[in-house]
DNA sequence: GTCCACTTTGCAAGCGCTTGCAAAGCGGGC
DNA sequence: GCCCGCTTTGCAAGCGCTTGCAAAGTGGAC
């Protein structure tokens, strides 16, 4: 603790001042992009910076009331591919715009969430990412009354005050329901995500909505419940192979569970596509890579960590402008995992 | 730019300190576990701090020469999941010793290495993690001159004065080679990475060096050039089974490549592992779930982004550490990808 | 030449915190 | 009961920057 700090070194906002003849306002205002500074003078002081090679300290420039241009992402952690997609659409376009970015993952460590965001929020970004499944109402009512900018990236329930990005989940669940259907399938399994969460809950609905409009019955023991995660999805495969009358095919609500089904299908000996049809939803670059190519709902997540961004800096930029909800398509990709219905 | 910070909403140290009835550095040191307060006093600022809910402030308080509690992380981008597989272990570590993440990614754009490095090192965070193949030394001088903590990871060809974490990626080559040969094949191809990366060159070594010691010969005709990207491990496959005498078994120098290269060989009507066997390195999530599941010599990447951060961490909190070097054992793992050889 | 309305610059205060220094408390040995 | 040395607390300065306010400069209209 008595070590001083690194910070020391590099060349000041005085040192602009004297190197260039004028008073540390000056260069403050330079470095800002002031409007009334005469063009000489900004030549002079801007030689000057780039002589002495001077970087603004983000900590003093935010501490006295600027911005630090870092902005902050809150996820829950990094095990699933699809939040590292949506990270990598935050990160190129933050990267454009010339923003920093810091990275908090908050591991289910609920308490933890609320100090995290208290602290960020205090100007160490200006503005807030967050990608959590639910439960934010608390620390979100308290960015929306303190005007501290921020995005809920596909988060379903939020109020009308939030900024938020997020797909067209029941959509996608009911397009993805109506092709098996398409397809001749009449006993279709769905796998679903934790219902707690609102987009698992609007991927089941669509199915619903699907089985209705062409006059299927709603057969809750073909609804299995998962956790997005791939063991989930072998599990649920397993339980709805011992049904009676087990599916010909399956929508799980996850490419990862998806995935998990399809090695149950395996294991159980059954082909894919040939036995059993199944179709899953997020598009991950595994769904694409494993061997039996995934048919799938794309939901656009490098996109919505784009567009996240972009509304985001706009808001920073504007405090004032209203919140914007904005939905991205999904989309249906078809691969090698669905077939027609054959009897028997 | 004349929004006042948010950041004015919170109780700040004097807050704290009216409330306790005390002056606001005995609520400082408080804050910072320093020793001698009298633990009544302790306990009468620690109530008041939770009852107003206080955080401290990290701008101000690496400004005045405090520890900001973040670590920096510089990568180059997110596309590989070699990187994401670190990321996950440094983060958790991190989350562990209660450090915050930033991370920043460089894209490919040099120029802003340099003052990134330099605008972090100011204070922003207290030590940096950099995982960047190449020409960094630059920066890295300047990081020792200043004293400033920083470790390398993966990176070949630091100077003895950087912390270092790494792989043995030249036993790990020799060791995929062996296995190879301890198969039968005596025509072994290998696509290599970027030669200017040292690791890629490491492992290169290291399959020479086992040709060598099973006395076969070393035909340059046999190693292509790749990038660690898949699509170069698909190219690099075509080219060498244009070969009059084709190799009968492949050392890739990374997973993603040998993904590629299995991916031309299906496509070329090959086996694997019955006409042709590939061997991967790195071990990334996609080894193990693609169709074929792929042998590899595993890197401990989750581990090295653990033990980069307790190294950064060692020598944040003791600045006078000499530096260390550590090399992690690669393993093989076997999987269905390769196979004895069969003559014809 | 004078005056006014800008434009351009400088000064000072203050953002919230850490920390060296000094003062105040406290307990034990005599 | 007093002194000494330790523990405990407070004060002030300062980290590097932004920004409101006011002073200084500039040019055109009269």
């Amino acid at each position: 603790m008595t070590r001083k700090k690194a910070g020391g070194h590099g060349p000041t906002i005085f040192d602009v001042a004297r190197a260039a003849g004028v008073s540390y306002s000056t260069v403050s205002r330079i470095a800002n992009n002031y409007e009334f500074v005469k063009p000489t003078t900004r030549e002079r002081v801007e030689a000057a910076m780039r002589e002495l090679g001077y970087v603004a300290n983000v900590q003093a420039r935010s501490l006295a009331g600027g911005r630090s241009q870092v902005i902050g992402l809150l996820v829950y952690d990094l095990a699933s591919s699809y939040l590292v997609e949506i990270v990598r659409g935050i990160d190129d376009e933050l990267s454009q715009l010339d923003y920093d970015l810091m990275l908090s993952t908050t591991h289910r460590r609920k308490h933890k969430e609320a100090s995290v965001v208290s602290r960020l929020a205090q100007g160490v970004v200006d503005g807030l990412l967050i990608v959590l499944p639910r439960n934010l109402e608390a620390y979100v009512a308290d960015l929306s009354q303190q005007h501290f900018p921020y995005v809920l990236i596909d988060y379903t329930g939020g109020d009308r005050a939030s900024n938020a990005v997020r797909a067209t989940n029941r959509v996608g669940g009911q397009a993805a329901t109506d092709y098996l259907v398409g397809l001749g399938h009449r006993r279709i399994g769905c796998i679903t995500g934790p219902l707690s969460v609102g987009c698992a809950q609007e991927r089941l609905d669509g199915y619903a909505a699907a089985l209705q409009a062409h006059g299927l019955a709603y057969d809750p023991a073909l609804v299995v419940d998962g956790d997005f995660l791939e063991p989930s999805g072998h599990t649920a495969l397993r339980t709805l192979l011992t049904l009676d009358q087990p599916p010909t095919a399956i929508f799980a609500s996850s490419d990862s569970m998806a995935i998990g089904a399809i090695r149950a299908a395996a294991e159980a000996g059954l082909r894919i596509p040939a036995d059993l049809s199944i179709i899953g939803f997020d598009d991950i670059p595994e769904a694409a890579a494993d061997a039996v190519a995934l048919t799938t709902i794309r939901q656009p997540l490098q996109e919505m960590g784009r567009i996240a961004v972009r509304l985001l800096i706009e808001h920073i930029e504007n405090p004032d402008l209203p919140s914007s909800h904005i939905e991205l398509p999904t989309r249906l990709i078809e691969r090698n995992s669905c077939a027609p219905y054959r009897a028997g």
